[in-house]
DNA sequence: CCTTATTGGTTACTTTTGTAACTAACAACA
DNA sequence: TGTTGTTAGTTACAAAAGTAACCAATAAGG
């Protein structure tokens, strides 16, 4: 009854995805962590607005699949560092329109460089073909 | 000297993979959690030792890079639902090589099949080819 | 209007993780 | 032997994440 089961861990996507991504992670949080002190949500959220400009806080949790308590820790976070300012909205109370402030924008550009950088040198053993395969499997895999 | 950065997290690589691990270990926690209260180092833990038999909690850590305490709790925990057992060994006794118990296996057994089960189900939408890729790519990127 | 959802966001409490300091066993070498 | 260093593993404490209960504000239906 006992079947022989021949079966690797690195046979199991879930586990594979697992291991790049905290390697990659582990190896890239320094950057921002040491200059500014961030956390990895705040790290998300501020890209988010980074590059969308303005959006609720509702709206990046849809967006970057965040619980909406770690997005209000990073908000608050966020603004103790005054990289970011909330707005009430006069017509529905309830939601707040965040946007980076002139030094969270300095910051957001500074960080672009370094995760530009840092992706590029990741990739440097792929060719162009192979990144965007991979990025393209990501993505449907992660139903972004 | 403000360059109209249009860098989008979806180019990012670290990002991709972090979404992409998360939706599927979302998805597969339910499983081992549920079942058996494990926790996520917990059952690679309990994988480990199911697929190379035995070893100490130090080849773990390096096989698996997981740190030290993570694995020490782990252990502890998997100790006390016994799914495995510890044995000094005489010739250097700060080494303990651990092993899964008769329980301990059968529990591994019922959860390779779900692992298995869950992987050829998420992976019916990419070729055979996409799959071997996407799991080369992940091993090259995760250094295993 | 008034009651009952629903929605955006926060707070309080618990569980898990990270970090550093620690113990015990061994090794190396004077 | 004795001193110093290293290694496997644990423990204690702090930081972070998960969960559920909680406010307001609004919507919806009688």
């Amino acid at each position: 009854m006992t079947k022989p089961t021949n079966f690797d861990l690195r046979d199991f996507m879930p586990y594979l995805l697992n291991q790049a991504a905290d390697a990659t992670s582990r190896e890239f949080e320094p950057t921002y962590k040491a200059k500014y002190r961030m956390l990895r949500t705040e790290w998300r959220v501020l890209f988010h607005l980074g590059h969308y400009g303005r959006m609720t806080a509702k709206e990046i949790c849809d967006r970057a699949q965040i619980h909406k308590t770690k997005v209000s820790r990073a908000v608050s976070a966020l603004e103790q560092k005054r990289f970011l300012r909330r707005k009430e909205q006069p017509e529905d109370r309830r939601h707040e329109t965040l946007s980076l402030t002139a030094s969270g924008q300095s910051v957001f550009a500074t960080l672009v460089e370094d995760a530009q950088r840092f992706d590029a040198a990741l990739m440097t053993e792929f060719t162009e073909q192979e990144a965007n395969q991979m990025r393209a499997f990501l993505i449907r895999i992660a139903k972004l």
